[in-house]
DNA sequence: GCCGACGCGGAGAGCGCTCCCATACTGGGG
DNA sequence: CCCCAGTATGGGAGCGCTCTCCGCGTCGGC
């Protein structure tokens, strides 16, 4: 083993002829004879030869490997854990089909997004995918300056390619869901809004009850389950009549139905809920939730392509994906 | 933008200096005069150089990164997703403190697999991390006989550098627990037998009863919930008098607890149960599951020491981390 | 029968970097 | 005052690969 890899000249003088052929055979170009094709082949069986990365890449400028840079501290919110898995999954088997590899990087600390600006711009990786939800987040703007194509998912607070679900759509099919079914009195719980996903189903919200001329009633939290029961208590106080709150996400809405609860009233007879992301809890709560499925794979999948796609041969640098309304029993 | 990246010969031109003398300062060797160090690193901020990867380990034969193989079917056991993802992230910022970065690679097809040895063999890691857990994986094989530093998170069935949880200690201390407290008929189920985990929990039960004389009576699972009530109706078919039943993982022990009540069991009272790993639910069971709990972190971190120190360089190829017992109400 | 076209293989430059080695220059001791 | 050690800098080779020429040979058409 210790002995040095065979190199593309070494493959050449066994198999009789120049670099250059050996070349042409290994990145398969069709015009080699199909006799020296096969001895070139055969040398190349023989030796165990695979062609040096790091060569390749110096002369072709490009590396065959994509990064997935995900910028939240770690196990931040619980209910990121299957989102992240899922998502690191997809794209990582996704980018394998293309012939590529997926570089993860975490990008928690001040340090750690310094570091990842060099490791892109030392010319790593072909392109970046960033997982980050906070618009405070700098990582976007810069990874946008560096002439690496980059891709969010879900969008940024800055100008950037990206694919996201209908935030804005999904929330008002859900407020749009509880006007059909005869509410009234229908109020928010908002996520926090340096995130642009709870700003955009805030819109929703907002967008649905404007339209059919009702007043919004808004609480915000932080999309934790706690912070969901304390907005319910609130929104309760200040408005006794409510019949319905729509909660930007779904653990949110499981606090909700426990302040709910707490507050005796029934779910969804006196207030009917509705959440948002559909996570694996929801169809176990009591009532099961309805809520806002967005589609995780697909999103992900999407965000691949793209980040693939030239940007001179993209049909759009934005992409985004229907949410479903599963209704369970909680509204 | 657009414009080629400078490179060292730029740098040194502005800084009217030589090529190896900016070489030098880049890599921050003290035989450089302050004064010229200086007006390197000027060239080099006013230029925005950033030294090119692929040359630099072109020469130097290393690329700082080291790559994370999973070998495991996405999403095969539910309960693998919060391990899969703190697993990730522990040996990501965790080699990040080292500079080196993570390749995250899936291999869970055959060609997948087939990508994975091209890849580590056409030297784009220094390194290789092995997340595998099936005794069948040809993969920790065909890393073992490659010249690049392989180690893997749990003992694999082919000789190989790894760290692993103490499971036969694990299971012993479960079972000693048991014991203790005057349980006098114990079983166990078993988990997959082609998982070396699963067959190390069945030698710890096994031990732990012979050394008190007494007898096993073992069902085997898969490590499911599903399978693990299964075997338990099972087990209560064989031998009605049992009083003590270690479960090989928390999702069988779940499902044993439900297979226990209904069966018209009392846990603890008439059947005590003890699982392994200390997943988030097995504090939310009813009642509280007494478990096995192992160092995930921990043996995330040892396992990117094991990879980042030369094996001439190693105390041990093997790492065994100790497990600890967590007392709750179900046993 | 000659010439142009075309197909295929080879030579060689060069990608950006590191590192060995030679060279220049400094200072201290004899 | 000269020489030699010691130290900082420059020159240059070469890592392994791709790719652009260039040339050779063959074939077909007029």
């Amino acid at each position: 083993m210790g002995s040095r890899r065979p190199t593309l000249e070494a493959v050449a003088a066994r198999a009789r002829v120049s670099r250059a052929t050996v070349s042409r055979v290994v990145n398969g170009q069709s015009t080699v004879d199909p006799e020296i094709r096969d001895a070139v082949l055969r040398a190349v069986a023989e030796l165990g030869y695979v062609p040096n990365s790091a060569a390749r890449s110096l002369v072709t400028r490009q590396t065959d490997s994509i990064a997935l840079v995900v910028s939240e501290p770690p196990t931040r919110v619980f209910s990121d854990d299957p989102l992240f898995s899922l998502v690191v999954r997809t794209v990582s088997s996704e980018l394998e089909l293309a012939g590529k590899q997926a570089v993860l990087m975490l990008a928690s600390s001040p340090q750690a997004q310094a570091r990842v600006e060099d490791y892109v711009s030392s010319g790593h990786v072909d392109g970046v995918m960033l997982l980050s939800m906070h618009g405070a987040d700098p990582l976007p703007g810069a990874v946008a300056r560096m002439d690496v194509p980059a891709v969010s998912y879900g969008r940024p607070a800055v100008e950037l390619p990206h694919v996201d679900n209908d935030n804005v759509g999904g929330a008002e099919q859900a407020v749009r869901h509880l006007l059909d079914s005869g509410r009234r009195r229908i109020a928010a719980i908002a996520g926090p809004q340096d995130m642009t996903a709870a700003q955009d189903r805030l819109t929703g919200y907002r967008d649905a009850l404007r339209a059919s001329d009702r007043r919004s009633i808004v609480a915000v939290g932080d999309f934790t389950r706690a912070s969901g029961a304390t907005a319910m208590r609130h929104l309760l106080e200040d408005d006794p009549g409510l019949d319905a709150v729509f909660a930007a996400n779904d653990l949110m809405a499981v606090g909700a139905l426990q302040a709910l609860r707490k507050a005796g009233r029934r779910v969804p007879d006196d207030v009917a809920v509705v959440g948002f992301d559909d996570i694996e809890a929801a169809d176990f709560t009591d009532p099961p939730l309805t809520t806002i499925r967005h589609p995780v794979v697909e999103q992900a999948t999407a965000m691949v392509r793209l980040v693939l796609t030239p940007p001179a041969e993209r049909a759009s640098d934005r992409v985004v994906l229907p949410t479903e309304l599963i209704v369970r029993d909680s509204a």
